[in-house]
DNA sequence: CGGAAGGGGTATCGCAGTATACCGAGTTGA
DNA sequence: TCAACTCGGTATACTGCGATACCCCTTCCG
């Protein structure tokens, strides 16, 4: 376990130990650099215990630009957000360093059900959904234009709402424009505007005081 | 357990069903409108399970502004970031409805040696760990100013990264500006430009390529 | 019934960050 | 040894957001 000076990230040792001791539940593995260990989009149950050497952690958004999360080096864990929550990989993760890490398998886990371990792997799974939407929310705020910013933020809620069955439309909650504001790094006022031309474009339907998606499905249309 | 629908949050039924059947965990409680549930800064070990109403949870930033990061509706859970890394709570919890919810307490959740216990315990840690990462990262981007991003992310690193004995200065990871830019969702033309009127300010050392905090303690001096 | 507060629509102005482009120094590799 | 590339420094113009201020409407509450 060297030091990589360039690690974004720690983890304190004792955590890291406990899993290390936990022998039966990893295979070590390594990774040459410029080597992706995983990618957005995909689902596993893996996550990674790294060793030695340098993992770059980033989301790539829809535009094609780089959001770098971390560089994590020795003593660090990475993929254990979509290994638990069980959706796909909202990272990637690619080798900086040739790199020695340990492998994990979450797939059989769910199993145990004596003593504290279901209330843990719950709370672990809810866990590791807010940790995906924050991470997601702050690949959000990499937006400049107010629009996508909101529709992005809409976007997210959309998927948390209940559906309106018949229709594909659905309803958001009430915000205010100052709650969306303080939401997306933006003033009031440049909400206000931005909410004008997303509904004026259509994006947004707004009936009595609450705001409704339009095709909430598909992404945003940028910008042209 | 009624709906809001002013919640921006939901957690998969069936987890939340796990946690509610482990009763010898939690206790009932109501908090009236307007109550605090928790305050940013403080040390807790409980959390909640929010079985009707609504609580606000959001970051303080220094300046006084307020980062909303979620309204959590009934079926959602919060506070279990600090509860589980045992560091202050990094965002305040305050209830815009009447609410009733089930408070948790992570407090003698470590004694349990048999199973998996540790090990979903250690992971579950570092998982919170991660939360509280993104979620100050998060606030971050609410600063306009990129001297003020840089030096946020900067003191971020200092406290991950080894501290030098002797001195006060922290040695930050290698970056280059398009690295630094890509964590902190400026141009790399602007990276350069603030780093400049960092180092003339004082505020950043760099030597042979490395950046130092000088004074890591302190925050960064705002404008004026 | 009337005042206060909150929400939202709008205007003006200045400034600073983005986009873009170019250059030089240092490093790598064939 | 030279070419290619990376990294950082810098200049230009544009544009669109922040700050601020004001107005109006609705709701709430005494």
């Amino acid at each position: 376990m060297t030091l990589d000076s360039r690690t974004t990230w720690a983890a304190p040792a004792e955590l890291i130990r406990t899993l290390q001791e936990a022998r039966q539940l990893y295979r070590p593995r390594k990774i040459g650099r410029g080597h992706e260990l995983y990618r957005q989009g995909e689902c596993s149950t893996k996550f990674y215990l790294i060793d030695s050497g340098l993992i770059k952690i980033s989301i790539f958004r829809e535009d094609g630009t780089e959001v770098i999360l971390e560089f994590m080096g020795s003593g660090t864990i990475c993929g254990e957000g979509a290994a638990l929550d069980r959706l796909a990989r909202f990272s990637s993760a690619v080798a900086v360093e040739d790199t020695e890490l340990l492998e994990f398998d979450t797939a059989g886990w769910s199993d145990e059900e004596q003593g504290m371990a279901p209330v843990l792997m719950a709370l672990m799974r809810i866990t590791a959904l807010k940790q995906r939407v924050l991470a997601l929310r702050l690949e959000q705020l990499f937006s400049r234009e107010p629009e996508n910013r909101i529709m992005e933020l809409f976007h997210r809620l959309a998927q948390m709402a209940p559906q309106i069955p018949e229709s594909s439309i659905a309803v958001l909650p009430q915000l205010t424009h100052e709650h969306i504001a303080a939401m997306t790094g933006m003033t009031r006022v440049t909400v206000t505007r931005a909410l004008h031309r997303l509904r004026s474009r259509g994006n947004v339907i707004q009936h009595d005081g609450r705001f409704r998606l339009a095709g909430s499905t598909e992404s945003v249309q940028k910008g042209a």
